[in-house]
DNA sequence: CGGGCGTTTGAATCAAATCAATTGGAGTGG
DNA sequence: CCACTCCAATTGATTTGATTCAAACGCCCG
């Protein structure tokens, strides 16, 4: 099971994006960019004009708060858009901050309306990519508000496969480019409690480290993350904790 | 100061949304609908079609997990629309239910996209409420990550009278129609929590109960919500706690 | 008046943060 | 190649903020 064959519902999420894609690049042809490790595109407060969506690579988008202190509010990955955040407020409200070479389209929000009056499903697909997007960060709230610091890791993580797998890439295997600093901001914890729960779930065997650096995470089931977040929640959660 | 006057900002605000409303009422004459305290407008799991869009009162959204438990994860006010969550999936995601008597509008989403090929104005309308409903969603996210239990309370109701700010109403005189249980579930906390907070913020006369029952609270002065909330978060918060 | 629900408040407990020390890997330069 | 630094990560000891458990109060309504 080194390659498990992708779930149907991956297979059919990775074909809609796929077909999304095509069907922007064929109606608008968008500029492509490519990114590298670092890069920002929609930086905050920057004047919004253009929509940019993953063809490759990941992103973090990360909140500057007034007082200084930053927050990594969201991860993105193929087929997500970026830069959502500004069209109410005509400026961008977060950097978007890839964290691996990577290809995003530009698309200029005035002519993807203009041409979504010929083309419905262009409407269609950018209405789609928000609602999920509302949806999506709904569910990361959900998690952060209930459950305990080591199910929030494991969640976390089943969030990041999940989209790997939506994305029609392998998701046995994470290579994990924030920092334990980074995934505490993102988690809303301390970088010690993620480090203790990276540990935990390594040696309970829910998650394994074959590198010497810890940076990359196998995960040989994902069922059996869900199953850890699961006993985490039972009042008999002896097994789950420490 | 019992009625104060409302700040720019918040008076543009309140046009804005009344002039989005007068456009939705003119170009599509859709359905008034009153709702009644615990009345439920997009049921989860309920075929979308529809949007609404709130001219009176207000809702929270009510989300219910696999497992039977259920959570509060927004709550909406004059303006807000309702049910953009069902656009992606083809259904609604959670429960929205009056916590007072109000009014919606009920927008056919295929009607809306028709009609907002000869009416761009439409498309904007709807665009900027979604943009705007993802912002303030990751800031709620944000809150929730960072801020300990009294900050995050006092957050709340300031965030809950900016939104009767922006809403027109007078904003010193918040009505909770939310139990502390609701509150607490809403914030990630518990009601007993939610409760010392609320008496703390009493006690250092931030907020007031002018009514015996203790469901309404006086706001004197909405900045005061703020400094209490920046106290909380510097080092020397000897004065917040407790 | 009495029952029921929501709320407040106190005391004990616990999970996570903080403080602190150590390890480990990557990169640099002698 | 090794010594050195730097930064990320781990792990342990301690503290603390929030939950849990428990009791009492207040309000509403039959």
């Amino acid at each position: 099971m080194t390659t498990p064959t992708p779930r149907d519902e991956d297979r059919r999420a990775s074909e809609r994006t796929a077909a999304t894609l095509r069907l922007l690049s064929e109606r608008l042809a968008p500029k492509r960019r490519v990114v590298h490790a670092g890069d920002v595109v929609c930086a905050g407060g920057e004047r919004f004009d253009t929509l940019y969506v993953l063809t490759a690579g990941s992103f973090k988008m990360v909140d500057l708060t007034a007082d200084g202190r930053e927050h990594v509010v969201s991860l993105k990955f193929r087929g997500d858009w970026l830069g959502f955040d500004g069209i109410a407020s005509g400026a961008y409200r977060c950097d978007a901050v890839a964290l691996d070479t990577g290809e995003v389209l530009a698309i200029r929000y005035a002519e993807l309306v203009a041409a979504g009056a010929s083309c419905p499903e262009l409407l269609t697909a950018l209405h789609e990519a928000m609602s999920q997007e509302i949806g999506r960060e709904r569910d990361s709230l959900m998690s952060v508000c209930t459950l305990p610091a080591n199910a929030r890791v494991a969640e976390f993580l089943r969030c990041w496969a999940d989209s790997l797998a939506r994305s029609g890439l392998r998701c046995d295997q994470i290579v994990l480019r924030l920092t334990r600093a980074e995934i505490g901001n993102y988690l809303g914890m301390t970088l010690e409690t993620v480090s203790r729960a990276l540990s935990k779930l390594a040696r309970d065997d829910v998650i394994e480290f074959p590198e010497k650096g810890r940076r990359d995470i196998r995960i040989a089931d994902v069922g059996a993350l869900s199953g850890f977040i699961q006993r985490c929640l039972e009042p008999s959660a002896a097994t789950a904790l420490q």
